[in-house]
DNA sequence: GTAGTATCAACTGTTAACACCGGACTGTCA
DNA sequence: TGACAGTCCGGTGTTAACAGTTGATACTAC
């Protein structure tokens, strides 16, 4: 066996390193809205190739994060509060079909264990920084989406989650404070282990339009 | 001013035509789930590098129709049952949103014409092959999330599109047969007329439940 | 001055070639 | 025979260079 800090170097293509760096910048603001991409640029920036670069590119530009222009040009979205309204629907929409899986699933103990302890997290990083608030929170709503067991549903949701990102970044950090209540995802749990889908439906529904709301009211 | 026959040529990119040409294919059947995709090949037969097809087997890749096994071979996705009754719930989900906001519209006469207009094309249409049905069809519900004006809504069901044409070739063409049925969808106009938003969302769900049961079952 | 044109710079679209990786096949040596 | 190194091959990952388009600037002619 060989020792620990040899098991396994990077390998991860430049593609998908691209891809998250670029995620990042922009939904941490780095790359602020409307601001100009260009391939040459960005390549040398990473030292990357353009070729591998825009296929990254293609992958941001179908999450929503940028939008190309006339002639190809990249620019990255600029969120305006309908926008922000309408993905937080949509993401209602998503994540509610999720409570209704989970809630007319026979036996859930295992999924409602899982579940508890993503609130925990919330719970621990509560205290922690805001970024990994948001982390946390987001990862239960990953977490409910993929315990739902569909596929699709899930990857639907992480093709959203740029945009939740940077919906949550557009509001400032301060209204963001306001989603991270542990409470009322305690609600979401409790509603779903009642086995009420209808409750639960409306429960995640209820959470998203005031966590939309927090956003841009 | 030119004649119309020089108002513009075919400008679109190459990328995007090789995109349409093989979501087509791949819809169609002509290729089949399990098929293994090499790039050298491809790019022989759509004529263009294979940097330009890297390009669109990406955007493919994002849709659901191809999957990359190891090393980034690519397949076409094959579905199962279970994946196609995942896929029809994903598709009632936005679409019940979508049913939901045209219901609570407060002046909706301008979007009732459209969506009778749509009906009345699947109508003629009932008359046609198989395939502008299904044409019709997909278009009656595409419109439905169009005119929400939810773009994200828009952009989550058409990155669907190709999945649930994948489920409608997979089930078999007579069995498509069965939800084309223009009085259904008479129902989901009707119900959003009402303004009955929790009435138009059930109509909707219903009506994806019974098609993703014809489908398989 | 201004309409028209040549030129240039800044990009994106596209391509062909190189690099690398893993599997199949083969030969070698104990 | 059977483990092992060497070699080739099919395929993807990545790159650098070429081509085309657009918009700005400078220049010319009336």
């Amino acid at each position: 066996m060989a020792t620990a800090s040899l098991l396994g170097l990077e390998k991860k293509s430049l593609r998908e390193q691209a891809l998250a760096a670029l995620r990042t910048a922009i939904t941490s603001g780095e790359l602020e809205p409307g601001r100009h991409l260009v391939e040459t640029e960005l390549s040398e920036m990473l030292q990357i190739s353009r070729g591998t670069l825009r296929e990254a590119l293609r992958q941001l530009e179908q999450e929503g994060l940028i939008s190309a222009g006339a002639r190809g040009r990249m620019s990255v979205r600029h969120l305006d509060v309908k926008e922000i309204r309408d993905i937080f629907a949509v993401r209602g929409a998503l994540e509610s079909l999720a409570a209704r899986t989970l809630s007319d699933m026979p036996d859930k103990e295992a999924v409602l264990a899982e579940l508890r302890a993503a609130v925990d997290n919330m719970d621990k990083a509560a205290k922690s920084s805001l970024e990994e608030r948001i982390e946390s929170d987001l990862e239960f709503h990953r977490t409910l989406c993929r315990l739902s067991g569909n596929e699709t549903l899930l990857h639907s949701w992480e093709s959203l989650e740029g945009s939740i990102r940077m919906s949550i970044m557009f509001a400032g950090l301060e209204r963001a404070t306001r989603n991270m209540s542990v409470g009322r995802h305690h609600d979401i749990v409790a509603a779903i282990e009642t086995g009420n889908a209808a409750k639960a439906r409306e429960t995640i529904i209820a959470h998203m339009d005031g966590a939309a709301e927090n956003l841009v009211g």
